[in-house]
DNA sequence: CGCGGTGTTGAAAATTGTCAATAATTGTGG
DNA sequence: CCACAATTATTGACAATTTTCAACACCGCG
């Protein structure tokens, strides 16, 4: 199984800057590790813990790695690749509830019923390693520091949802989508890829999907952070050119909410 | 330690309708079992978790359970009362995240980084089962179904915080009204508590922050709501007369966003 | 009885959504 | 490789929603 190489992509696709479409098959010698779920494992614990992934699978663009309904058995972690997971409202409309790149984990959804409850779908062809739940979970049981790993991750989930939440629930349009753009740029940057330039890989609509707004507004907003200089657009692709006033855009212009919680916050005794 | 009971309370509150005071001590003869951390266990097993669960805390109304910042070290279960989680925004605003009443299980933010990111405070008198992390953690390794129950109830967090960016994402400030009343609603139901009637213990810059409004638009939606004869209000008295109307006004009620995602979602191979 | 916190209501301003037209880009098939 | 179709993105004008600002009522409490 190792260093197999998938020779036929059946889509081309341009190779984002620095990030390579081979790839090594161990976690060991994954370069994504330092962020995966093997993060804070010995060796000796990885390899017991890389006992319970047992496959890997690409998704075509397109493709869903999973539906709403389906049976939760795995999570996964992407390695090449760019998703998004997506749940249908009641109303029949579809929110985009975040992205997934290189070294994300995703799939958490689903493990309170067993059926997941959003959609993960490519946004460009992707391979992920299938991490099957109960062989993960019956590695931890052997293995103290995976054991204190699983509920890490679901931990930062929450955070990352909490975070989206703030955005939500406080930002102006402007606000939302210079966190938008920050985030990726971070994300980017800690896997070793630019900061200021980069592709997008959703469209317009994903985008005010995510953050709660129209594609008019996302367009609109992106071209008025152009005229401003503080970024420089061209469809997709994506220069930074002042990082300081996208950051200082979201810090301030959060719409004033007054008197949000009069808490004494006496001290417990 | 059993049998105890708080003899003082240092503010006399009005006992919500069919909600008692004093309360058991032993998960086992607790009330709220099948819907807190012991659900699903056995009582040989629910022995054993519960030998993690050293104390209990009683938090004054405006008092903090925990604040931002603070060493992540239990989760605590909501034997009694009400309370609200709320982060600080940089901006210096803040934001409400989620209510809390009885049954209800907080402190899973900062499982992540080992520190609390956000406060929780009482918004009445409220007591708490404090659940030692680690503690609950050692006694997952020797009982398989408290080890499933944990990541469960995460996944339960996750889901619901998913909800939540549903309806900040997608719902106008009417339909985000509404669904926060049938939450409410809801939740008191499964309790054994009157769906149709009950009083809020939040005030409306609560209830707009959590769903991104202001005060204003949180007072004059309810007044409109209670004009149109779905529900009557009387300050934090909430009567609701037409539940259906309220969730054919999530449903119907949800801004539309074109061309949200256009995905093919070919099936794998 | 007054006071601080809370809740309601009105009017005006700002933001954002809606509709529509058009341009740019991408994918498809000859 | 080109042309055509479909999708995606931009922009403008207008409408709707929501916020902001302001005034005032209410309520519990010292």
């Amino acid at each position: 199984m190792n260093c197999e190489a998938y020779a036929v992509r059946q889509r081309p696709m341009r190779v984002q800057r620095g990030q390579s479409t081979d790839f090594e098959v161990t976690c060991a010698r994954c370069s994504l590790k330092s962020k995966c779920l093997p993060a804070a494992l010995t060796p000796a614990e990885l390899d017991a813990a890389e006992r319970s992934v047992l496959t890997r699978r690409r998704i075509g663009r397109g493709e869903a790695l999973y539906r709403a309904g389906d049976a939760f058995e795995s999570i996964y972690a992407v390695r090449v690749g760019f998703l998004t997971s997506i749940v249908n409202t009641s109303g029949g409309h579809t929110q985009v509830l975040g992205f997934q790149m290189a070294g994300d984990l995703v799939g958490f959804d689903g493990l309170d019923t067993g059926l997941h409850t959003c959609d993960v779908v490519a946004l460009e062809d992707s391979d992920v390693c299938v991490i099957p739940y109960r062989g993960l979970a019956e590695a931890a049981t052997a293995t103290p520091a995976l054991r204190a790993r699983i509920p890490q991750l679901l931990g930062q989930e929450i955070e990352r949802e909490q975070a989206m939440l703030q955005i939500l629930g406080t930002m102006r349009s402007d606000a939302r989508v210079a966190s938008f753009l920050l985030d990726i740029s971070r994300r980017l940057g800690t896997r070793g890829l630019s900061r200021s330039e980069f592709v997008l890989k959703m469209t317009r609509g994903d985008i005010g999907s995510l953050l709660g707004i129209t594609i008019e507004t996302v367009s609109r907003i992106m071209t008025r952070f152009a005229r401003l200089g503080h970024i420089h657009i061209d469809g997709r692709n994506v220069h930074i050119l002042d990082l300081d006033a996208l950051t200082r855009m979201v810090a301030s212009r959060a719409t004033a909410r007054r008197a949000p919680l009069t808490v004494v916050v006496k001290q417990a005794a």
